[in-house]
DNA sequence: CGGTACGTAC
DNA sequence: GTACGTACCG
């Protein structure tokens, strides 16, 4: 028996949004202590990764684990049928081939109920790595948004430069080049708009905008977005050890004291220098 | 050295967003009077010329003539990726093949800085001809955009006659027919809603809709739009002297004091009343 | 200026 | 049907 219940069903709505255009099929992982989803992008080129912390649901319960395989179209199709302000039950059988949401609105008089098959699906082994990152950029999330938006106008991919007092976000193709620079804000300022790097050494690395733009989906999510990178290991080593991180928290904006009750994260490797690639 | 400073770079979007349709690539011309740009449309049939008087910028510094052929699409790209409450600063220097746009927003802590390569364009020498026309009519500019739009649902061209005390926009086709009739308004009303004609004879001539649809995509640029024709010169005459002008202001409308800083005018000819044409 | 909504293009 | 760009509204 499994169920878990969001009175903020908004929350479930932008966190499909901010995955359902990069992975088709996944599963949730269910178990007491909360709900996790990863898989990687249906050009295998990034991952995604889910988590949501039981005690974030207002209600949750986990008798044994569960492996949710589904479609992950289908599912935001359903959760579209939510209002924003529903509170969203999920429900499990144990052993079951579906599991049922249940939509109440806020005056309880109104209660859809949907139901959704479940797959079985390949439980591929993501090998997310557990690195230390030495450079992570905490910046406002619609910046970074924005930012990947202009530069895909001018090319295929962004070339992030950190120093320690700001950031540089660079591109070039047919029609010029373009490059926009961030300096670290003052300690004073809104935490909303702030820009901080904490960083050991300087860095500079080339990420396909793509998949940034699918990542920036997220945005809703979080009023800030978390960077995190390394300075290139020596080749030869594995690329998946060397990735770029992005990371929103998901928070329960609504309430009058805001807390985490997870995240998600995308991970993607560099872009190398490769003159091969067109 | 070419440098030239608008702290409301909105101004430069809508420019862009009134010329990019009808023109893709063309020259500015700089000196130190100003920029100014003269172009004929892709198909050869109307004629742009935008101005913008040096005095009108919060810096400019032309230290000799230079011509600055460039693809208007790509500078539209580029332009966009500008917040509309940004400072944008155009630089070039001496016979180099590339000019620099700098983007700083309001709190200075974030410049984006991007570069457009210029291109050699043929100087085709467009004579604008120098009339003096006798029919002028002054209206609201989003009111021409309307007119404009309803009637090309009806049909092609535009009839616009022309008496002291009013306008008259018609079209016809083949589901039916409409026109538009606008009374000059009385000195009193405010000016922004003003129709004001001011004429020696009576005028009425046909204009191709089309056309003129692509002009009314600088209304953003000023609340109200001039209308300029004559009557029609003897047959034989060169229809090049017998056009029709839209002309709109560009001003510095965030200010307190609003300043005309410029002028974006654009020349049709009218059509003639032909069996051949379909 | 940010968000939502609509329309268009893929 | 989905995703992007544009337009309007708050």
């Amino acid at each position: 028996m499994f169920e878990a219940r969001l009175i903020q069903g908004s929350i479930l709505k932008k966190i499909l949004d901010a995955i359902k255009d990069l992975v088709t099929d996944a599963s949730w992982d269910c178990s007491p202590n909360g709900m996790s989803l990863q898989a990687m992008d249906t050009s295998h080129v990034s991952l995604v990764s889910v988590s949501l912390n039981s005690d974030g649901f207002d209600k949750y319960r986990c008798d044994r684990n569960l492996t949710l395989g589904m479609n992950l179209i289908s599912l935001s199709k359903i959760i579209k049928c939510a209002a924003n302000d529903d509170t969203i039950i999920i429900k499990a059988g144990d052993g079951g081939d579906k599991i049922t949401l249940l939509f109440e609105a806020q005056n309880e008089s109104e209660v859809a109920e949907y139901e959704i098959k479940l797959m079985n699906l390949d439980s591929e082994y993501l090998g997310i790595p557990d690195t230390t990152y030495n450079v992570t950029i905490k910046m406002p999330s619609n910046k970074f948004q924005r930012i990947c938006r202009d530069l895909s106008q001018i090319g295929d991919a962004v070339t992030i430069s950190c120093a320690k007092d700001g950031v540089r976000f660079g591109a070039a193709g047919d029609l010029g080049s373009g490059s926009i620079r961030l300096a670290q804000t003052a300690t004073s300022d809104k935490p909303e708009d702030s820009v901080t790097i904490s960083m050991q050494e300087a860095l500079c690395q080339s990420f396909a905008l793509k998949y940034l733009n699918h990542f920036a989906k997220a945005t809703p999510l979080s009023a800030q977005v978390t960077l995190s990178m390394s300075p290139d290991v020596p080749l030869g080593e594995p690329l998946l050890f060397n990735v770029c991180v992005v990371e929103y928290n998901i928070s329960d904006n609504d309430d009058e004291n805001p807390s985490t009750i997870g995240f998600i994260r995308y991970y993607l490797a560099p872009k190398i220098d490769d003159t091969d690639e067109s």
